[in-house]
Order: structure tokens, then sequence, then C-alpha cells
DNA sequence: CTGGCTCCTG
DNA sequence: CAGGAGCCAG
């Protein structure tokens, strides 16, 4: 029967991946004995986050989803922490050679399981203690929430106060691990944290996406508030506010890349740093959305440097330069204003972006876990190499030249590597110099043509509009734009769901983050001089070869004791790792100039409602969907773009590119989508991560906490600015910059623990949906109410001014998401979840009536599958365990959560089961004769609301909800 | 009396 | 899902 799992195989969704990623692990001894480990280690977690929760109930719940989610990941964090550990006290630890690498991974591996434990420990006291029993039982059947929701107050509280001990940690042994130059041990420690990643990565892929569920029309639009408000008004204070989002992102990446700069070894990646510097500087000026698109296209260029040594590298030790590509996020593709150097880069590395492809059939979880082994793989030849070349010779110094292949420039390299930035820095001005003057020649060029392939694409896409509808063409400047506009939206809220809860938000590019940590990769290399130059390389093409925000975090978070908080962070920095190489592969197989100009395009344009992308060249798909967006743009976007992850990108672009279901994300790469989203969205991200609250750019705040909540203020701070934007448009900037951050903080530190990493699995089913109308042709009519209903929902609303009384489809697909976590909602709270309606008796009423019916739906459901269970045999009201892959679990989401916008909350799992096993005791006391029985179980579903996440309140998340 | 909930029906 | 009826508590 579907519906009873047994324990042993319910585990989370991300749990079973890591496991699944292990077994798909071709791999030798030492890379075996590492999957092995972590899949144990995976499953102890997992065996955590299920006790926790049947055990600890509600608070354990909220937790749960950390430790869950984690899994695979936080071991993964740990095992990094624990490595450094490892080496700060066992003075057995063996200095060279073979073992050593064996040895590091066995300890590694063994410490993590300890932490493991460990961590099981601490997270039944954590999730028990909160706990409180919910009182007034009779009337009050809602009361109980309140209380249970203060007590996730008091839990996110103590999380806290474990996050800044973390942080303290990680500064002490970040210190330990710079002073303490092991190189060898550095070495294996990078290493370690790139496999962590992937693995990491591996677990956060989309979980199994349920049905492509076709979109159905829950009711007609009813009216549709003012499209045109105060528009202009909004996207003023939203283009300054990028701007200066943008301009302190810059300040951020410069810093970064100077340090980068610094611990490179070859001068070729230096040169290239000064480039991007010099590029950022020029841009930052003028355009915000360039300048973005600068920074990204500098960080491109600097994974390009990195690949290519490590390319080169590999292909000198051994022919498998390919399989390590793969694994490494590098694959990257220039964006467009690269001029000639990144291009060389982009083109030594195309070969192995091809190789990619291949193995990347879908953007699923098949193809991670397929790099995920070969990178295994790679990394377990890489060490073999190395070790084999240090025992011969120690000081071989041969192969730095190999290494600096591309541009040569300047030698002195490797020896020098730690030390050149302070000696070379008038060397480094003449490369400004020359930067600089190179990047005015390519610039201007990369404007012209872009400009000139927007305007073709802007009219092509008009034809379009006109062709397939009629209304939309007059606000049409681009139905592919508003279509595109759409996708992104959807990305943003998976972002924000997802990353809402982890990292709250761009965190992966956070300037948090990186600027602290940025110069730790170098500290943490200082010794590259030593004899074993190899090695050394080694590293630091490995350092280089990871998003080195990234590797600083993970470094950080290796030093510290990986506090919950460090782990999530750090996951999602490697999530997001990997997705961009998924973008960037993608991008990398389009054509570049095309691409780029849309991009650009869509930045420039940031009047069309819908993120008007630009989106020249975009699908047919999108054309034709295009009818929906007509609406004005509310300022707004920019921020919701900011929460656009790569992943989510890539999960559009799949979706956009075809109709397959989600779960294989098609190689067929049209040249034509949007892929160039990818990139703006990333750069987007972190602006939005690190502009709107300004305050938490202090020192202090650096650490994978205070980035974490920085990056959740940020998106706290997203809903904040609407609101007050929708009752004082103007003149928002200084409050937003004042009142945001507090409310940033409050709201962040509220939802600290609620914050779930609910993924947003799939845009495909939005895209399907679109598709679908297109296809479906002739309801022409249909489609045009369906986009007058839209954007009368979600875009004025959030508009700020564009409140309306009148709820609209998309808010009762909102409540059905509000539903996972709040089954009782008040109707004083669940007001506050909408702030764009207006309310008034009858609407309230309705959205009041909205939760009862689903509610009823909960309850037959749940009485429907007991009494099955009952049927079935099952005897014992323990036994009954539900899984999310379950078949009830099926029927609940086709309910709540059609199209999969979210991934069920653990929490909501296990109100599940709750309910099931009291349904199933009524049932099997007889208790069901009695009048109303059910009164008595409703009351005690009642006690196990939780807060409905704060990212609900992002005055964006309509849009998201597709 | 009102708000809120459940149950039933369309 | 919405409407309506009925019940209950403030």
């Amino acid at each position: 029967m579907a519906l009873l799992e047994h324990p042993s195989s319910q585990g989370g969704y991300s749990l079973s991946f890591l496991a699944k990623a292990a077994n798909n692990n071709p791999s030798s001894a030492m890379v075996g004995d590492l999957l092995d480990q972590q899949r144990s280690s995976s499953e102890l977690s997992h065996v955590v986050g299920h006790d926790s929760i049947q055990v600890t109930g509600k608070v354990a719940l909220s937790h749960s989803p950390s430790s869950s989610t984690s899994g695979g990941g936080g071991s993964s964090a740990q095992s990094v922490a624990v490595a450094t550990s490892v080496i700060r006290r066992s003075p057995d630890s063996p200095d060279s050679g073979n073992e050593d690498s064996a040895w590091f991974l066995r300890h590694v591996l063994q410490q993590q399981q300890q932490q493991q434990q460990h961590h099981q420990t601490g997270e039944h006291q954590g999730s028990a203690t909160p706990l409180t029993p919910a009182t007034s039982p009779a009337r009050g059947i809602r009361r109980p929430r309140h209380d249970s929701s203060a007590s996730d107050v008091e839990a996110s509280a103590a999380d806290q106060v474990e996050l800044d001990d973390e942080d303290e940690e990680i500064d002490e042994l970040k210190k330990e691990s710079i002073n303490h130059s092991e190189d060898e041990e550095e070495e294996e420690k990078s290493k370690r944290t790139r496999v962590e990643s992937i693995v990491s990565t591996m677990r956060t892929s989309t979980p199994a996406a349920i049905n492509g569920c076709k979109k159905r029309k829950l009711y007609q639009p009813q009216q549709h508030g003012h499209k045109f408000t105060s528009e202009g008004e909004e996207e003023e204070d939203e283009t300054t506010d990028e701007r200066n989002d943008s301009l302190s992102e810059e300040q951020h990446e410069l810093s970064m890349a100077r340090a980068q700069a610094s611990s490179r070894s070859s001068s070729a990646q230096q040169q290239q740093q000064q480039r991007e510097v010099m590029q950022m500087q020029q841009t930052q000026p003028h355009d915000p959305i360039r300048s973005l698109q600068e920074r990204i296209a500098s960080l491109h260029q600097q994974r390009f440097a990195a690949l290519q040594q490590q390319q080169q590298r590999s292909e000198k030790m051994n022919n498998e330069p390919v399989q390590q590509q793969q694994q490494q996020p590098q694959i990257r593709r220039p964006v467009r204003d690269d001029a000639g150097r990144t291009r060389n880069a982009l083109q030594h590395h195309q070969p192995m972006t091809f190789g990619m492809r291949s193995n990347l059939p879908s953007g699923d979880l098949s193809h991670v876990s397929q790099a995920h082994a070969a990178y295994l793989d790679a990394t377990r030849r890489m060490l073999m190499e190395q070790q084999r070349q240090q025992a011969p010779s120690k000081s071989q110094h041969v192969q730095p030249p190999q290494q600096l292949p591309v541009s040569n420039v300047q030698q002195p390299a490797q020896p020098l590597n730690t030390k050149e930035p302070v000696s070379s820095n008038s060397e480094l001005e003449g490369l400004a110099e020359m930067l600089k003057s190179e990047l005015a020649s390519s610039l201007a060029q990369l404007v012209d043509s872009t400009l000139s392939r927007f305007a073709a694409a802007q009219q092509q896409q008009r034809r379009h509009v006109i062709v397939n509808n009629q209304k939309s063409s007059a606000n049409s400047i681009s139905a592919d734009e508003s279509e595109l506009s759409k996708l992104q939206r959807g990305r943003v809220i998976d972002r924000g769901l997802r990353n809402g809860d982890l990292a709250a938000l761009g965190l992966t590019n956070s300037p948090f983050l990186r600027t602290p940590y940025g110069p730790l990769p170098h500290h943490l290399f200082p010794q590259q001089q030593s004899p074993n130059s190899a090695l050394n390389h080694i590293v630091n093409s490995i350092g280089a070869g990871i998003h080195p925000a990234a590797a600083a975090a993970a470094a950080a978070a290796a030093a510290a004791g990986l506090a919950n908080m460090g782990q999530f962070a750090q996951q999602q920095q490697q999530q997001q790792q990997q997705q961009q190489q998924q973008q960037e592969e993608q991008d990398a197989i389009d054509a570049d100039a095309a691409e780029q100009n849309e991009a650009l395009s869509l930045v420039v344009s940031p009047k069309k409602r819908r993120f008007t992308t630009a989106a020249a060249a975009n699908n047919n798909n999108k054309t034709a969907s295009s009818e929906r967006n007509s609406s004005p743009a509310p300022g707004n976007h920019q921020n919701v773009e900011t929460r656009l992850s790569p992943l989510e990108i890539s999960l559009i672009n799949h979706s956009s590119s075809a109709h397959s279901p989600p779960p294989s994300r098609s190689p067929t790469p049209p040249s034509q989508q949007q892929q160039r989203y990818p990139v703006p969205a990333a750069q987007q991200t972190s602006a939005a991560a690190g502009g709107p609250p300004p305050l938490l750019h202090h020192p202090s705040l650096f650490s994978n906490y205070s980035a974490y909540f920085a990056a959740a203020a940020a998106a706290a701070a997203a809903g904040a600015q609407q609101a007050q934007a929708a009752q004082a448009a103007a003149g928002s900037s200084s409050q937003r910059s004042c009142k945001s951050p507090e409310l940033d903080l409050t709201s962040a530190s509220t939802s600290a623990s609620l914050l779930h990493p609910a993924l947003l699995a799939s845009h495909h089913s939005h895209h399907h949906h679109r598709s679908h109308h297109h296809s479906g042709g002739g309801h022409h009519q249909h489609d045009n109410t369906d986009r007058h209903s839209e954007s009368s929902d979600g875009a004025s609303p959030y508009g700020s001014l564009h409140q309306s009384s009148t709820l609209t489809p998309m808010h009762l697909r909102k409540a059905k998401l509000m539903f996972f976590w709040c089954r009782y909602p008040s109707s004083s709270v669940l007001k506050t979840f909408f702030p764009d309606v207006n309310f008034n008796k009858n609407n309230t009423a309705q959205l009041v009536k909205w939760f009862s019916n689903f509610r009823e739906f909960y309850y037959i459901q749940m009485e429907k599958y007991s009494r099955q269970l009952l049927s079935e045999g099952v005897v014992n009201a323990d036994d009954i365990h539900v899984s999310p892959d379950s078949e009830l679990f099926r029927a609940l989401n086709l309910h709540y959560n059609r199209n999969n916008h979210i991934e069920v909350p653990s929490p909501f799992v296990f109100v599940v089961s709750e309910t099931l096993r009291e349904f199933f005791k009524a049932i099997q006391a007889g208790k069901d004769s009695e009048p109303s029985w059910k009164k008595a179980i409703y009351k005690i579903i009642a006690r196990l609301d939780e807060q409905v996440p704060e990212y609900f309140r992002t005055p964006n998340f309509l849009e998201h909800l597709e």
C-alpha cells in the first residue's frame, strides 16, 4: 500500500537523493569509501530528522527541515570542518604521499560520522525544549497556534545564539588555519570541499516533480485593478535602489577580486582579475544593471581562468581533463562584455562544455549525479597523480609553465604567487590601464551590437504578439518579453522560497560571505612556494575552479564548527554554484552575442511590467503566452529578480526549451531560449542581497550566520519596501534604508526557524501551461480573460497602491500553499499575508471560507486514507508513516500545490501523519459513530499549526505563483 | 448580534 | 469552490 511506508523507507527527499548519488558513483577505493561514508551519514541525518519529527512535534518540525535538508549538505559541511580540526589537532597526520590523502579522507569521514551523531543529539534537545502543549481546547482551536508560534520564536532565538557562537568559532578557526600552513592538508581540504559541494548540490536538486498539472481556471477573474498606477514612481525608486545595490555589490566585488588576484598563482589570472576590476569600475557609474552584468562576466572570467589552469594541469597529469571539467563549476561562458581574453578562455573550455552537455542530458538529478560521480572520479585521479608526482620529487617547479597557458604575460607566477600582489602593484596598474583601454573598446562594440539586436528582437516580438493576441498588442512591447518575465518571476519564486528559507535569497553571491572570506583562500594557501609546488598549483587551481565565494564560504564553514546556518549558507552557495554551472553550460551552447544582447535588453527596459525581458529571440512558446502580461511593471521586479537562482534559471530554460516533463531537462538547448536570464538573474541576486540593507554590511555581520540573516533581511526588506511603497510611493528610499533593516531583521529572526527549504519545484508546469494555452489555440477569449486576471492579480496589487478587494485565483493559490503551514489561521493574521487586498467583510469571509474548504478537503482525505489503512490491516496507529511520495501526498499536493510551487514542508508531512494517526485511532475505537467525533481531532491538528514563512508576505510572491 | 466554524449541497 | 444553514462563544 502506497500510503504506508516502512520507517526505513521513509527518508526525506534530499537524503534519498544523496544515497542515490552515492550509488551512482563508480569509484575507486578512496572515492568509493568516501561515498559510502556519505551515504551512511546521510542516512543518519535522515533518521535524525525523522525522529525529531515524530518525537518533538511542532518545534522539532521547524528544525527538521534544516536537518533533513541539510542531511547531505550538512554532513559535508561538517566533514569539512572536521577536516580542519583534524589538521590542527592531530599531530600524527601524515605529511606526505599517498597515505596522506587516504588518511585525510578517512579521518574526515569518521569525524563526520561522529559529528552527525552529535548533531543528532543536539537536535533532539533543541526540538524537545520549545514544544509547548497547546491549551484552550474547547473554543479555541486556534489559540493553540499562537502558543506554538511563540515557541517557534524562542527556538529561532536560540538558533541565533548558536549561530553567533558559530561565527566566533569560525573566526578562530580561520585564523588558526591560516597560521597553520600545511599545504597538503590545505589541498586536501579544498578538494574535499569541492566534493562536498557537489554532493550537497545533488542533495538539493529538484525533488521528484509531481505531475505536470494543467492549470485550470479556478474561476474567472472578477476584476482587474488599476493596472497602470503610480508605476513611474515605483520604477524610479527601483532604479535608484538597484543602483545602490549594484554599487555596493561592486565594492565587494572589487575587494574580492583583489584578494583573489593576490592569491592567484598565475599572472594571467591576475590580468583577468584586473580587467574585471576595471570593468566594474568603469561600468559602475553608468548603468547598474550593466555593472551587474559586468561583474558576472568578470566572475565568469575568473572561473575560466581557473578552469584553464586546472584543465591544463589535468591534461598534463592525466588524459582526463574532460571529466574534471565537468565536475567543476567553471564551465562558464563569458558574459557579453568579455572581449578577447575571455573569449579565448571560453574557447578553450568549449570542448569541455560540450562534453558536459552530452553528459548532462537533463537538469534533473540524474545528470547531477553523473557529474558528481565523474567529478569524484576525476578528483581521485588527481589525488593519485599528485601523490605520484610528489613522491618522486617534491621540489618540482616544472608545473608552473604549463599552468599558465593562455596569457603568460607575467610568468613569475607560482613561486611568487602569494606575494605577487604586494610586489607588483606597479605592474598591476599597467595592466589595469591596458585592460581599461581594451574594455572601453570592447564595451562600445558590445553596446552597439546589443542595441541593434535588441531592436531586432523587439520587432520580432511585436510581430508575434500581434499575431497571437490582438488585445495585448498594445502593451506588447514584447510578448516574449512578458513571457520571459513570467518565467523569471517563477524563478524568483522558487528562489525566494528556497533561498528564502536557507539563505534567504542571494546568499550565493552575497557580498557578505564573499567579502569576508574572499581573502581566505589565498591565506590558506600562503606557502605555495614550498617545494611541492605541484600540489600548490593543484590546490590553487581547485580553489580557483570553485566559485570564489563558495570556496571562501566553504573554507570558513570548514574552519568553523558548522552551525546550521553555516551549513545552509554553504550548501546554498554550492548549489548555486552548480546551478550556475548548468546555466553556464547552456549559455555556452548558445551563440554568445545574441544571448547576451538579450539579457541586456532585458535589464535595460525595466518598464515592462513583468520583466520585460528583452528576450528578443525567445521561444515561440513564450511568444504565444505573452498574452497575459501586459500590465505595467511595478517597481519590485528588481527585488524579485534578486532572488533568482541559477537553478531556477536552468529550470526555466529547460522548461521553456521543451514541454517535456520536469524531470528531464532536455539537452536540446535552443540557442534562442532565454538563457540570457541566468546571468542577469544571478547578478541581481547578488545585488539584491547586498543592496537593500546596507546596514548589514557591517563587518561583524560577515559570517555565515550574518549572511544568512542579511539575506533573509533583504528578502523581507523587499516585502517591507512594498508595503511602504503601497502607502507612500515616493521618497521611500530613506525610509527603507532605516526601516527595512529592522523589519528585515525582525522578520528574519522570526522566520529563521520557519523558513524552510521549501524548494520550488518547478516552473516547468507554469511554462507548460503557457505553452498549452498557445497550442490550445482556439481560446482567445479565454486567454484574454486570463491575462486580465493575472495582470490584475500579480501585477497591480503588488505595484503598491493597486490594492483591490478582489481575491484572485492567485490569492487562492497562495492561500493553498499557506495551508501547508497553517490549517487554522485567524482572519487577522491571514489578512496580513495578503497586503495587496483591501479587505472587507466579504472578502475576509471568503478567505476564511477558503481555509475552511481546505480543511474540509484535508480532513476528508485523512479520513479516507485512515479508513483505507484500517481496511488494509494496519493495527497500530504508530505504524502509520507517511512519506511525501505517498499517494496521499500526491492527492494533497494536487489540491494545494498543483504546480509544485513549493516542496511540501516537512512540518506538513508530520501534521499529515499525525492527522492520519488520530483518525485511525478514532475510527479504530469506533468513535466515528459519535456525533462530532472529528472535533477532537480538529483540535489536535489545530495545535500543529505553524507560522507561515515570512516570504509569503513578499509582495512579489503572487507573481511567482505563475 | 457578529464572527467563525462545520456540514451539506450545488 | 461558493452558498446556505446551523451552532457556538464573546
